[in-house]
DNA sequence: ACACATTAGTCCTCTATAGGACTTGACGCT
DNA sequence: AGCGTCAAGTCCTATAGAGGACTAATGTGT
C-alpha cells in the first residue's frame, strides 16, 4: 500500500465537531499550510483522497470545491487539483494592481528598492502582524507605472517568519512582485486582504521622493495581507501623489474581473 | 397538484448545454429577478424544488449553494431558504462602510440630499450605465460621518430603470442608505461593485460644499454597482477631503469581516 | 402560568454508484 | 514523420436513499 497522506477523518455521520467534508479541507489546508505539498504541486486524486480519508467520493469533491472558494486550490477538469500558486493569484486579481484608462490594459509596474532594514519599532503593523518577537522587517520601494507616475510603498513583515528575506541581496528583491515572491519562495500566497484609505498630507521623506511639493495631499493606503486561515503575513503602506492625468488604482471585487471606468 | 413555480429542466444527464445544478441557479436567479420571489420570501423548500425541476435533492442543494455564493439568497438551517434582503447584504459588508479608528466601531453616517435632477449628458456614469434612453437621474447628497467629517457623493441611475426614484419626495430620500432602499423598492440589490480611485483636487462647487480651501485635493471615489448578474446598476462618485483625524474609509474583502486599522 | 414533550417542516450530511468529459501519452498505421 | 485510435488518469455531474439536526408551533401535565 502506498504512504498514505492524510489519515482518516475520525467520527463519521455524528459525534464528530465538525462536518466531516469541512473536516477534510481542514486538514488538506493544514498540509497545504504546513508545505506538504507546495503552489503548483498536484493533489492526489480524488478516489485516492476519498480511500485515504475514508469518506466518499461527493464529500471529498465538496471539501475541494470549498478550498476552491477559498482560493487555496485550483481545480482543472482532466488534469487534476493544484495548490495554487502565484500565477494563478495574479489572475484571479483578488487583491490590487495598477491599471490605466482605455480599455483594461495593465501598465508596465517597476520596483526599485530604497531600503530594507529590520525594526522593532511598534507602529500599527505591529498591531496588525503581531509578531512573535516583535521584529519586522521594513522594505520600501519606488514604484513606477509606465513611467510616468510613481507611488511610494513600504511594507512591513514579521521578521521571525520571513527572516530568509532579510538576508536576500536588493538585487533579488528588486523588480519582483512581493506578492508573487511572497508565496513561490515562502509558501505564503496573500489570499485576502484588510483595507482603509485616508486622504493626508504626504510625509516629507515621502514627498521629497516622489518629488512632489512639501506637504503636499495624498492617497494613504493600508493593505493588511492575509494568507492561509487570514493569518496575517504582510502590513503594506502606499503613498499615492496626486495625479490630474488619468492613471486610477483599480481594486478587484469578489467575483468577477476588475473592469476600469475613466473618471 | 400545487401550481409549480419552476418548469422541469430540460436535457438530463447528457445533451443539454449547461450542468443541471447550474441550469436551476439559473432559473432560480432569473425568477428573483424578475420578482417571482422578493427580498426576504422563502423560497420553496428543497424536496419541492427537486420535484419540480426533476432533480435529485443533491443536485437542487447545490444550485442553491451557488446561489448563496454569490449573495443572492441566504439558508437558514432548520427554517428554509430566503432571497437576501438589504439588511443582510448589510451584515455581509459587501460593500462599503465608514468607520472610525478605536475598535471595529462604526460610526453613525447620516446623508442630506443637494439635488436630485434628471441629466441627458453623458459621462463615465453612462459608459458605465449604459442606459437605452441614454437618460439618468443624479443625485448628489452631503454625507457627513459622526458630525465631524463630511464627505460629497453624487450617484447616477439609469432613469428607465428608476425612474419612480425622481418623482420621490427629498424627504423621502433623505437619511436613508441608497443600497437598501434600492433593494426594498427597487429588488436591486448591490451585490458587487467595481472601483477606481484617484487623489485630484476638488471640484469648486465640491470643494465649496465641504468648506474646504477651493483647490485642495482629495481622494475621488469611484464606484460602479452592479446587480443580479453583474448588471450595472448605480455609478457613484465620492469625493473625500483630508482629515487629519484618523477617520478612515474601510471597505470589506471578499472572505472575512471589516476590520479597521489605525494610520 | 409554566415547563416539557411531541411533531411537522426544513436544511444538512453522507453514502455508494454510475456514467460522462477532458487531458495526456502510447501505440499502430500510413 | 504524421495521423488517428486507444487507454489510463482525472475531474464533473447526477442519482436515490438514509438519517441527523435545527426551528417553530402545538399540545400536555403540573
Amino acid at each position: 500500500m502506498p504512504a498514505t497522506t492524510l489519515r482518516p477523518v475520525e467520527g463519521g455521520r455524528n459525534g464528530s465537531p465538525k462536518a466531516k467534508h469541512r473536516q477534510i479541507s481542514e486538514r488538506i489546508l493544514s498540509a497545504i499550510e504546513a508545505g506538504r505539498w507546495l503552489p503548483g504541486d498536484q493533489l492526489p486524486a480524488e478516489d485516492q483522497l476519498a480511500a485515504e480519508t475514508g469518506a466518499s467520493l461527493g464529500t471529498v469533491q465538496r471539501a475541494l470545491r470549498s478550498l476552491v472558494a477559498m482560493g487555496v486550490v485550483e481545480r482543472h477538469h482532466g488534469k487534476g487539483t493544484f495548490v495554487s500558486g502565484a500565477r494563478a493569484q495574479e489572475q484571479q486579481l483578488l487583491h490590487f494592481r495598477f491599471m490605466a484608462e482605455g480599455g483594461t490594459q495593465l501598465l508596465p509596474v517597476y520596483f526599485r528598492i530604497t531600503g530594507v532594514e529590520t525594526t522593532r519599532e511598534s507602529g500599527p503593523w505591529s498591531q496588525f502582524l503581531d509578531s512573535s518577537d516583535g521584529e519586522y522587517i521594513h522594505i520600501h520601494r519606488l514604484v513606477s507605472v509606465n513611467d510616468e507616475f510613481d507611488v511610494f510603498s513600504e511594507i512591513y513583515l514579521p521578521a521571525d517568519r520571513f527572516s530568509e528575506l532579510a538576508r536576500l541581496s536588493e538585487t533579488t528583491l528588486n523588480g519582483v512582485s512581493f506578492r508573487d515572491m511572497l508565496a513561490e519562495r515562502f509558501n505564503a500566497p496573500t489570499l485576502n486582504a484588510r483595507q482603509t484609505m485616508a486622504c493626508q498630507p504626504l510625509p516629507p521623506r515621502v514627498s521629497r521622493l516622489l518629488g512632489v511639493m512639501p506637504g503636499q495631499y495624498g492617497i494613504v493606503w493600508v493593505i493588511g495581507g492575509l494568507s492561509y486561515r487570514d493569518a496575517p503575513i504582510t502590513w503594506q503602506r502606499i503613498f499615492v501623489p496626486p495625479s490630474d492625468r488619468v492613471i486610477e488604482i483599480v481594486q478587484a471585487m469578489p467575483h468577477g474581473q476588475a473592469k476600469a471606468v475613466s473618471l
